[in-house]
RNA sequence: GCGAAGUUAGUUCAGUAGGUAGAGCACUAGUUUGUGGCACUAGGGGUCGCGGGUUCGAGCCCCGCACUUCGCCCCA
Protein backbone atom coordinates (compact mmCIF):
# COMPACT_ATOMS: atom_id res chain seq x y z
CA UNK A 1 0.00 0.00 0.00
CA UNK A 2 1.24 3.54 -0.93
CA UNK A 3 1.11 6.09 2.15
CA UNK A 4 -0.12 9.69 1.86
CA UNK A 5 2.98 11.73 2.40
CA UNK A 6 3.63 12.34 5.55
CA UNK A 7 2.05 15.04 7.38
CA UNK A 8 -0.87 15.44 4.34
CA UNK A 9 -4.18 14.24 4.65
CA UNK A 10 -6.97 13.24 2.08
CA UNK A 11 -10.43 15.15 2.71
CA UNK A 12 -12.56 12.68 2.13
CA UNK A 13 -16.08 12.31 0.91
CA UNK A 14 -18.07 11.35 4.54
CA UNK A 15 -16.34 14.93 5.74
CA UNK A 16 -15.64 17.08 2.96
CA UNK A 17 -19.51 18.90 3.76
CA UNK A 18 -17.46 20.43 6.80
CA UNK A 19 -15.03 21.94 4.59
CA UNK A 20 -17.47 23.25 2.40
CA UNK A 21 -19.21 24.54 5.74
CA UNK A 22 -15.89 26.29 6.58
CA UNK A 23 -15.61 27.71 3.25
CA UNK A 24 -18.82 29.27 2.73
CA UNK A 25 -19.30 30.61 5.89
CA UNK A 26 -15.60 32.56 4.43
CA UNK A 27 -17.55 33.93 1.79
CA UNK A 28 -20.53 34.80 3.83
CA UNK A 29 -18.33 36.47 6.05
CA UNK A 30 -15.64 38.16 3.27
CA UNK A 31 -18.91 39.33 1.22
CA UNK A 32 -20.32 41.42 4.59
CA UNK A 33 -17.17 43.22 4.35
CA UNK A 34 -16.72 43.48 0.64
CA UNK A 35 -13.36 42.13 0.44
CA UNK A 36 -12.76 39.91 -2.98
CA UNK A 37 -10.50 36.87 -3.58
CA UNK A 38 -6.88 36.27 -4.12
CA UNK A 39 -5.66 32.77 -6.11
CA UNK A 40 -1.98 32.66 -6.13
CA UNK A 41 0.15 30.07 -7.38
CA UNK A 42 1.14 27.84 -4.82
CA UNK A 43 4.86 28.20 -5.61
CA UNK A 44 6.90 31.21 -6.10
CA UNK A 45 10.44 32.44 -6.25
CA UNK A 46 12.19 31.74 -2.86
CA UNK A 47 13.17 35.38 -2.68
CA UNK A 48 9.65 36.10 -2.22
CA UNK A 49 9.68 34.57 1.31
CA UNK A 50 13.45 34.99 2.13
CA UNK A 51 12.40 38.61 1.30
CA UNK A 52 9.50 39.14 3.25
CA UNK A 53 8.82 36.25 6.21
CA UNK A 54 12.89 37.40 7.44
CA UNK A 55 15.82 35.07 7.21
CA UNK A 56 16.62 35.08 10.43
CA UNK A 57 12.96 33.21 11.38
CA UNK A 58 12.39 29.13 11.85
CA UNK A 59 9.96 29.49 8.40
CA UNK A 60 13.20 30.38 5.89
CA UNK A 61 15.75 28.92 8.47
CA UNK A 62 14.50 25.41 8.43
CA UNK A 63 10.51 24.67 7.61
CA UNK A 64 10.52 25.44 3.52
CA UNK A 65 9.58 23.36 0.68
CA UNK A 66 12.55 24.65 -1.40
CA UNK A 67 13.56 23.30 -4.87
CA UNK A 68 15.32 23.91 -7.88
CA UNK A 69 13.55 23.38 -11.34
CA UNK A 70 15.15 22.42 -14.28
CA UNK A 71 15.62 26.41 -15.32
CA UNK A 72 17.98 25.57 -11.93
CA UNK A 73 15.40 28.39 -10.39
CA UNK A 74 14.99 28.02 -6.46
CA UNK A 75 11.60 27.75 -6.18
CA UNK A 76 9.50 27.42 -2.84
CA UNK A 77 5.91 25.93 -1.67
CA UNK A 78 4.40 28.88 -0.32
CA UNK A 79 4.39 28.61 3.99
CA UNK A 80 1.80 31.27 4.05
CA UNK A 81 -0.32 33.35 2.02
CA UNK A 82 0.52 37.22 2.78
CA UNK A 83 4.07 37.32 0.78
CA UNK A 84 2.46 36.12 -2.05
CA UNK A 85 -0.68 38.52 -2.39
CA UNK A 86 1.80 41.39 -1.43
CA UNK A 87 3.80 39.96 -4.39
CA UNK A 88 0.46 39.44 -6.67
CA UNK A 89 -0.79 42.88 -5.70
CA UNK A 90 2.71 44.85 -6.38
CA UNK A 91 3.38 43.23 -9.85
CA UNK A 92 -0.44 43.74 -11.42
CA UNK A 93 0.21 47.58 -9.94
CA UNK A 94 -3.18 46.22 -8.08
CA UNK A 95 -3.41 49.69 -5.94
CA UNK A 96 -2.90 51.87 -8.44
CA UNK A 97 -6.13 51.90 -9.30
CA UNK A 98 -7.24 52.98 -5.89
CA UNK A 99 -5.29 53.51 -2.56
CA UNK A 100 -7.15 50.85 -0.87
CA UNK A 101 -7.48 46.46 -1.73
CA UNK A 102 -9.68 44.62 0.10
CA UNK A 103 -8.76 40.75 -0.15
CA UNK A 104 -9.13 37.20 1.00
CA UNK A 105 -7.64 34.06 0.28
CA UNK A 106 -8.33 30.41 1.09
CA UNK A 107 -5.98 27.37 0.35
CA UNK A 108 -2.95 25.01 1.10
CA UNK A 109 0.39 25.99 2.42
CA UNK A 110 3.36 23.94 2.82
CA UNK A 111 5.90 23.56 5.78
CA UNK A 112 8.45 20.80 6.94
CA UNK A 113 7.36 20.81 10.34
CA UNK A 114 6.67 17.46 12.83
CA UNK A 115 3.77 16.72 11.99
CA UNK A 116 1.25 16.46 15.45
CA UNK A 117 -2.75 17.11 15.56
CA UNK A 118 -3.42 20.38 14.18
CA UNK A 119 0.11 20.97 12.48
CA UNK A 120 0.28 19.08 9.52
CA UNK A 121 3.04 19.63 6.46
CA UNK A 122 0.49 20.67 3.80
CA UNK A 123 -2.54 22.60 5.97
CA UNK A 124 -5.18 24.98 4.82
CA UNK A 125 -5.15 28.73 6.00
CA UNK A 126 -7.97 31.66 5.28
CA UNK A 127 -6.61 34.92 5.56
CA UNK A 128 -7.90 38.43 4.72
CA UNK A 129 -5.88 41.12 3.89
CA UNK A 130 -6.61 45.24 4.08
CA UNK A 131 -4.01 46.82 1.94
CA UNK A 132 -3.51 50.45 1.78
CA UNK A 133 -4.17 52.44 5.16
CA UNK A 134 -1.96 52.78 7.36
CA UNK A 135 -5.05 53.90 9.87
CA UNK A 136 -6.32 52.16 13.19
CA UNK A 137 -9.57 51.22 11.91
CA UNK A 138 -8.07 49.40 9.07
CA UNK A 139 -6.54 46.93 12.24
CA UNK A 140 -9.92 46.84 13.44
CA UNK A 141 -11.71 45.99 10.78
CA UNK A 142 -9.48 43.17 9.91
CA UNK A 143 -9.76 41.71 13.55
CA UNK A 144 -13.90 42.47 13.53
CA UNK A 145 -13.54 40.05 9.84
CA UNK A 146 -11.35 37.64 12.08
CA UNK A 147 -13.65 37.10 14.75
CA UNK A 148 -17.01 37.53 12.98
CA UNK A 149 -15.85 34.34 10.74
CA UNK A 150 -15.12 32.20 13.84
CA UNK A 151 -19.12 33.28 15.60
CA UNK A 152 -20.25 33.11 12.56
CA UNK A 153 -18.98 28.70 11.84
CA UNK A 154 -19.80 28.66 16.06
CA UNK A 155 -16.78 29.03 17.75
CA UNK A 156 -17.37 31.58 20.36
CA UNK A 157 -15.16 30.03 23.30
CA UNK A 158 -12.03 31.41 22.23
CA UNK A 159 -9.83 34.22 23.63
CA UNK A 160 -8.41 37.03 21.22
CA UNK A 161 -5.11 38.06 22.78
CA UNK A 162 -3.45 41.84 21.41
CA UNK A 163 -0.33 43.90 21.76
CA UNK A 164 1.21 46.21 19.80
CA UNK A 165 5.06 45.81 18.17
CA UNK A 166 5.01 49.95 17.95
CA UNK A 167 6.40 51.96 14.86
CA UNK A 168 10.19 50.99 13.58
CA UNK A 169 11.84 53.75 16.14
CA UNK A 170 9.94 51.82 18.95
CA UNK A 171 11.39 48.92 18.12
CA UNK A 172 14.38 49.50 17.80
CA UNK A 173 14.14 51.44 20.76
CA UNK A 174 12.86 48.61 22.71
CA UNK A 175 14.80 46.05 21.31
CA UNK A 176 18.08 47.64 23.32
CA UNK A 177 16.15 47.74 26.21
CA UNK A 178 15.30 44.26 26.00
CA UNK A 179 18.50 43.14 25.01
CA UNK A 180 20.46 44.70 28.14
CA UNK A 181 17.96 43.76 29.88
CA UNK A 182 18.40 40.16 28.65
CA UNK A 183 21.89 40.63 29.07
CA UNK A 184 21.73 41.37 33.02
CA UNK A 185 19.79 37.82 33.46
CA UNK A 186 21.55 35.62 30.65
CA UNK A 187 22.65 33.08 33.34
CA UNK A 188 18.66 32.70 34.37
CA UNK A 189 17.90 31.95 30.57
CA UNK A 190 17.30 28.18 28.99
CA UNK A 191 20.31 27.88 26.55
CA UNK A 192 17.26 28.39 23.45
CA UNK A 193 16.60 31.84 24.39
CA UNK A 194 20.76 32.31 24.99
CA UNK A 195 20.99 31.84 21.59
CA UNK A 196 17.85 33.76 19.84
CA UNK A 197 18.82 36.62 22.58
CA UNK A 198 21.21 38.36 19.73
CA UNK A 199 19.15 37.60 16.67
CA UNK A 200 15.52 37.68 17.47
CA UNK A 201 15.24 38.84 21.14
CA UNK A 202 11.43 39.47 21.29
CA UNK A 203 10.96 35.64 20.26
CA UNK A 204 12.49 35.28 24.03
CA UNK A 205 8.91 36.92 25.41
CA UNK A 206 7.32 33.91 23.72
CA UNK A 207 9.02 31.29 25.30
CA UNK A 208 7.09 28.59 27.81
CA UNK A 209 10.54 27.15 29.32
CA UNK A 210 9.74 27.92 33.28
CA UNK A 211 13.51 29.68 33.39
CA UNK A 212 12.53 31.79 30.70
CA UNK A 213 8.97 33.07 32.24
CA UNK A 214 10.51 34.42 35.33
CA UNK A 215 12.82 35.90 34.18
CA UNK A 216 10.30 37.68 31.06
CA UNK A 217 7.70 38.22 34.09
CA UNK A 218 9.52 41.47 35.03
CA UNK A 219 11.34 42.37 31.46
CA UNK A 220 10.53 45.59 30.23
CA UNK A 221 7.39 45.96 28.06
CA UNK A 222 7.23 47.24 24.61
CA UNK A 223 4.30 49.35 26.45
CA UNK A 224 6.23 51.13 28.08
CA UNK A 225 8.47 52.15 25.27
CA UNK A 226 6.12 53.75 22.64
CA UNK A 227 5.79 56.74 21.20
CA UNK A 228 2.83 58.81 20.91
CA UNK A 229 2.30 57.98 17.14
CA UNK A 230 1.94 54.42 18.51
CA UNK A 231 0.67 54.53 21.51
CA UNK A 232 -2.13 56.09 19.68
CA UNK A 233 -2.72 53.75 17.34
CA UNK A 234 -2.70 50.78 19.31
CA UNK A 235 -5.43 52.77 21.78
CA UNK A 236 -7.69 53.71 18.30
CA UNK A 237 -7.70 50.17 17.77
CA UNK A 238 -8.91 48.98 21.42
CA UNK A 239 -11.50 52.19 21.36
CA UNK A 240 -13.20 50.81 17.94
CA UNK A 241 -12.75 46.54 19.32
CA UNK A 242 -14.75 47.93 22.76
CA UNK A 243 -17.56 49.82 20.48
CA UNK A 244 -17.75 47.02 18.43
CA UNK A 245 -18.06 44.76 21.92
CA UNK A 246 -15.01 42.60 21.14
CA UNK A 247 -13.43 41.17 23.61
CA UNK A 248 -10.04 41.11 24.32
CA UNK A 249 -6.72 40.57 26.24
CA UNK A 250 -3.21 42.61 25.85
CA UNK A 251 -0.79 40.57 25.99
CA UNK A 252 2.67 42.32 26.20
CA UNK A 253 4.69 39.09 25.54
CA UNK A 254 2.74 37.95 22.22
CA UNK A 255 5.58 39.05 19.46
CA UNK A 256 4.71 36.59 16.26
CA UNK A 257 7.02 34.66 14.52
CA UNK A 258 6.97 36.64 11.01
CA UNK A 259 9.50 39.52 10.91
CA UNK A 260 7.39 42.13 8.87
CA UNK A 261 4.71 42.68 11.96
CA UNK A 262 4.49 45.89 13.02
CA UNK A 263 2.13 48.13 15.41
CA UNK A 264 -0.75 45.83 16.15
CA UNK A 265 -0.08 42.34 16.53
CA UNK A 266 -3.34 38.95 17.75
CA UNK A 267 -3.68 36.13 18.08
CA UNK A 268 -7.07 34.15 18.37
CA UNK A 269 -6.56 31.07 20.95
CA UNK A 270 -8.61 27.75 22.16
CA UNK A 271 -8.41 25.55 24.95
CA UNK A 272 -10.24 23.19 22.82
CA UNK A 273 -6.54 22.39 20.98
CA UNK A 274 -4.19 21.10 22.48
CA UNK A 275 -0.39 22.57 22.43
CA UNK A 276 -1.27 24.09 18.82
CA UNK A 277 -3.94 26.61 20.57
CA UNK A 278 -3.65 29.07 18.19
CA UNK A 279 -6.18 29.15 15.84
CA UNK A 280 -4.69 31.93 13.96
CA UNK A 281 -3.31 35.29 13.95
CA UNK A 282 -1.99 38.39 12.17
CA UNK A 283 -0.73 42.26 12.71
CA UNK A 284 0.36 45.14 10.66
CA UNK A 285 2.65 45.26 8.05
CA UNK A 286 4.23 48.42 6.82
CA UNK A 287 7.76 47.72 4.96
CA UNK A 288 6.53 44.40 3.22
CA UNK A 289 5.60 46.34 -0.28
CA UNK A 290 8.72 47.49 -0.45
CA UNK A 291 10.60 45.07 0.49
CA UNK A 292 8.92 43.00 -2.13
CA UNK A 293 10.08 46.01 -4.69
CA UNK A 294 6.56 47.90 -4.17
CA UNK A 295 5.36 51.29 -3.59
CA UNK A 296 5.21 51.99 0.44
CA UNK A 297 1.40 50.56 0.80
CA UNK A 298 0.59 49.93 4.78
CA UNK A 299 -1.33 47.04 5.40
CA UNK A 300 -3.02 44.66 7.79
CA UNK A 301 -3.93 40.98 7.60
CA UNK A 302 -4.92 37.70 9.46
CA UNK A 303 -4.53 34.09 8.70
CA UNK A 304 -6.51 30.99 10.44
CA UNK A 305 -5.71 27.78 10.49
CA UNK A 306 -8.61 25.52 8.66
CA UNK A 307 -7.83 22.24 10.24
CA UNK A 308 -7.39 23.77 13.81
CA UNK A 309 -10.93 25.58 12.90
CA UNK A 310 -12.42 21.62 11.91
CA UNK A 311 -10.44 20.50 15.21
CA UNK A 312 -12.38 23.05 17.25
CA UNK A 313 -16.16 22.09 15.78
CA UNK A 314 -14.93 18.52 16.36
CA UNK A 315 -14.42 19.24 19.74
CA UNK A 316 -17.67 21.09 20.30
CA UNK A 317 -19.68 18.53 18.62
CA UNK A 318 -20.62 21.30 16.24
CA UNK A 319 -20.04 19.73 12.84
CA UNK A 320 -23.91 19.53 12.15
CA UNK A 321 -23.96 16.09 9.63
CA UNK A 322 -25.24 17.86 6.66
CA UNK A 323 -26.65 14.71 5.67
CA UNK A 324 -26.48 15.09 2.48
CA UNK A 325 -29.86 14.17 0.45
CA UNK A 326 -31.55 13.32 -2.65
CA UNK A 327 -34.79 14.29 -4.66
CA UNK A 328 -35.87 10.82 -6.06
CA UNK A 329 -34.47 6.97 -5.79
CA UNK A 330 -35.87 5.23 -8.64
CA UNK A 331 -36.47 1.84 -8.11
CA UNK A 332 -37.06 -0.90 -10.43
CA UNK A 333 -38.49 -4.46 -9.74
CA UNK A 334 -36.40 -6.30 -12.65
CA UNK A 335 -33.30 -5.45 -14.19
CA UNK A 336 -34.83 -5.80 -18.02
CA UNK A 337 -36.76 -2.64 -16.93
CA UNK A 338 -33.24 -0.33 -16.68
CA UNK A 339 -33.77 1.48 -19.80
CA UNK A 340 -37.78 2.61 -18.57
CA UNK A 341 -35.61 3.83 -15.42
CA UNK A 342 -32.91 5.34 -16.93
CA UNK A 343 -35.87 7.05 -18.81
CA UNK A 344 -37.40 8.54 -15.46
CA UNK A 345 -34.23 9.45 -13.80
CA UNK A 346 -33.32 11.52 -17.11
CA UNK A 347 -36.84 13.29 -16.73
CA UNK A 348 -36.60 14.04 -13.59
CA UNK A 349 -32.89 15.70 -13.52
CA UNK A 350 -34.10 17.34 -16.33
CA UNK A 351 -36.73 18.63 -14.36
CA UNK A 352 -33.77 20.34 -12.21
CA UNK A 353 -34.16 17.28 -9.33
CA UNK A 354 -31.40 15.19 -8.21
CA UNK A 355 -32.25 11.26 -8.88
CA UNK A 356 -30.20 8.56 -8.94
CA UNK A 357 -31.02 4.60 -9.44
CA UNK A 358 -29.28 1.37 -8.13
CA UNK A 359 -26.04 0.53 -9.46
CA UNK A 360 -25.63 -2.99 -8.26
CA UNK A 361 -29.05 -4.60 -9.18
CA UNK A 362 -29.98 -5.19 -6.05
CA UNK A 363 -33.62 -6.71 -4.56
CA UNK A 364 -36.47 -4.53 -5.17
CA UNK A 365 -36.39 -4.14 -0.82
CA UNK A 366 -32.96 -3.39 -0.97
CA UNK A 367 -33.27 -0.70 -3.59
CA UNK A 368 -35.62 0.76 -0.91
CA UNK A 369 -33.04 0.65 1.88
CA UNK A 370 -30.83 2.25 -0.39
CA UNK A 371 -33.40 4.61 -0.95
CA UNK A 372 -33.34 5.40 2.87
CA UNK A 373 -29.60 5.84 2.95
CA UNK A 374 -29.87 8.34 0.42
CA UNK A 375 -32.12 10.16 2.79
CA UNK A 376 -34.69 10.14 -0.49
CA UNK A 377 -37.13 12.42 -0.47
CA UNK A 378 -39.34 10.43 -3.16
CA UNK A 379 -39.03 6.63 -4.38
CA UNK A 380 -39.78 6.16 -7.94
CA UNK A 381 -41.23 2.87 -8.67
CA UNK A 382 -41.18 0.94 -11.44
CA UNK A 383 -42.54 -2.67 -12.17
CA UNK A 384 -44.66 -4.61 -14.92
CA UNK A 385 -47.68 -2.62 -13.84
CA UNK A 386 -46.19 0.57 -14.59
CA UNK A 387 -44.48 -0.20 -17.38
CA UNK A 388 -47.78 -1.57 -19.17
CA UNK A 389 -49.61 1.18 -18.34
CA UNK A 390 -46.68 4.32 -19.39
CA UNK A 391 -46.83 5.36 -15.47
CA UNK A 392 -44.60 5.83 -12.92
CA UNK A 393 -45.13 5.36 -8.43
CA UNK A 394 -44.08 7.98 -6.42
CA UNK A 395 -44.18 7.21 -2.87
CA UNK A 396 -43.41 10.39 -0.67
CA UNK A 397 -40.76 8.44 2.12
CA UNK A 398 -41.65 10.57 4.82
CA UNK A 399 -45.24 10.41 4.89
CA UNK A 400 -45.38 6.90 3.34
CA UNK A 401 -48.07 7.43 1.03
CA UNK A 402 -48.00 7.29 -2.56
CA UNK A 403 -49.43 8.40 -6.22
CA UNK A 404 -49.16 6.98 -9.67
CA UNK A 405 -48.84 9.46 -12.60
CA UNK A 406 -48.36 9.17 -16.23
CA UNK A 407 -44.30 8.93 -17.76
CA UNK A 408 -45.80 11.79 -19.60
CA UNK A 409 -46.30 13.93 -16.71
CA UNK A 410 -43.13 12.91 -14.92
CA UNK A 411 -41.72 16.33 -15.73
CA UNK A 412 -44.56 17.88 -14.97
CA UNK A 413 -45.05 16.45 -11.24
CA UNK A 414 -41.04 17.07 -10.99
CA UNK A 415 -41.27 20.55 -11.64
CA UNK A 416 -44.25 20.93 -8.72
CA UNK A 417 -42.50 19.30 -6.09
C1' G B 1 15.89 18.19 15.13
C1' C B 2 15.06 15.87 20.55
C1' G B 3 12.05 12.78 24.19
C1' A B 4 7.71 9.33 25.02
C1' A B 5 3.50 6.16 23.66
C1' G B 6 0.94 3.65 19.96
C1' U B 7 -0.26 0.78 14.95
C1' U B 8 -5.10 -6.05 15.05
C1' A B 9 -11.74 -6.43 10.02
C1' G B 10 -14.60 -0.54 6.74
C1' U B 11 -14.67 1.51 12.01
C1' U B 12 -14.16 1.38 17.55
C1' C B 13 -11.56 -1.96 20.22
C1' A B 14 -10.65 -7.19 22.82
C1' G B 15 -6.83 -10.75 22.37
C1' U B 16 -0.14 -14.20 27.78
C1' A B 17 2.46 -19.40 30.47
C1' G B 18 4.52 -17.52 22.37
C1' G B 19 0.18 -22.89 19.59
C1' U B 20 -1.11 -19.04 12.61
C1' A B 21 -7.32 -14.38 15.36
C1' G B 22 -12.55 -12.29 18.08
C1' A B 23 -16.78 -8.65 19.62
C1' G B 24 -20.00 -4.21 18.86
C1' C B 25 -21.27 -1.02 14.99
C1' A B 26 -21.08 -0.85 9.64
C1' C B 27 -21.67 -3.97 5.17
C1' U B 28 -24.46 -8.12 2.20
C1' A B 29 -28.59 -11.40 1.98
C1' G B 30 -32.90 -13.67 3.98
C1' U B 31 -37.36 -13.89 7.40
C1' U B 32 -41.59 -10.48 4.18
C1' U B 33 -41.07 -13.79 -4.11
C1' G B 34 -43.86 -5.10 -5.68
C1' U B 35 -42.84 -1.30 -0.69
C1' G B 36 -38.00 1.30 3.37
C1' G B 37 -36.74 2.88 8.67
C1' C B 38 -37.52 -1.73 13.78
C1' A B 39 -36.49 -6.82 15.09
C1' C B 40 -34.47 -11.68 14.30
C1' U B 41 -31.25 -15.13 11.45
C1' A B 42 -27.26 -16.13 8.35
C1' G B 43 -23.05 -14.44 5.61
C1' G B 44 -18.72 -11.79 3.56
C1' G B 45 -14.61 -9.58 5.03
C1' G B 46 -7.83 -9.43 8.41
C1' U B 47 -0.16 -11.07 4.42
C1' C B 48 -2.54 -8.77 13.12
C1' G B 49 1.78 -1.20 9.93
C1' C B 50 6.35 -2.93 6.88
C1' G B 51 11.06 -5.79 6.91
C1' G B 52 14.38 -8.86 9.39
C1' G B 53 15.65 -12.05 13.76
C1' U B 54 14.87 -15.74 17.99
C1' U B 55 11.73 -20.30 18.12
C1' C B 56 9.36 -26.67 16.19
C1' G B 57 5.90 -22.49 16.17
C1' A B 58 5.37 -15.03 16.75
C1' G B 59 -0.44 -10.55 16.92
C1' C B 60 2.38 -11.51 21.54
C1' C B 61 9.73 -11.70 22.45
C1' C B 62 14.25 -8.87 19.99
C1' C B 63 16.16 -5.29 16.12
C1' G B 64 15.40 -1.80 12.11
C1' C B 65 12.02 1.24 9.23
C1' A B 66 7.30 3.82 8.12
C1' C B 67 3.21 6.24 10.00
C1' U B 68 0.03 8.34 14.02
C1' U B 69 -0.44 10.65 18.71
C1' C B 70 1.57 13.44 23.13
C1' G B 71 5.46 16.79 24.86
C1' C B 72 9.88 20.14 23.38
C1' C B 73 10.74 23.45 19.37
C1' C B 74 7.76 26.28 16.13
C1' C B 75 3.43 28.02 14.27
C1' A B 76 -2.07 28.27 11.54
Amino acid sequence: MIQAVRGTKDILPNNSHVWQFIENKCREVTTQFAYSETRTPIFEKTEVFKRSIGDETDIVNKEMYTFEDKGGESLTLRPEGTAAIVRAAVQNALLSQGNLLRTWYFGSFFRYERPQKGRLREFHQFGCECIGSPNPEADAEIIMLATRLLKSIGIIDFKLMINTLGDEEVRGKYREILINYLHEHQSELSEDSQRRMEGNPLRVLDSKDERDKQVIENAPQILDSLNETSKQHFETVLTMLDSAGIKYVITPRLVRGLDYYCHTVFEFQSDALGSQDSLGGGGRYNGLFEALGGKPAPSVGFAMGVERLILILDALDKVKELKSSVDCYIIYSDPKYLAYACRATSILREAGLSAICDLHRRSFKSQFKEANKYNARYAVIIGDEEIEKKQVTIKNMTESTQVVIEIENLANWASNS
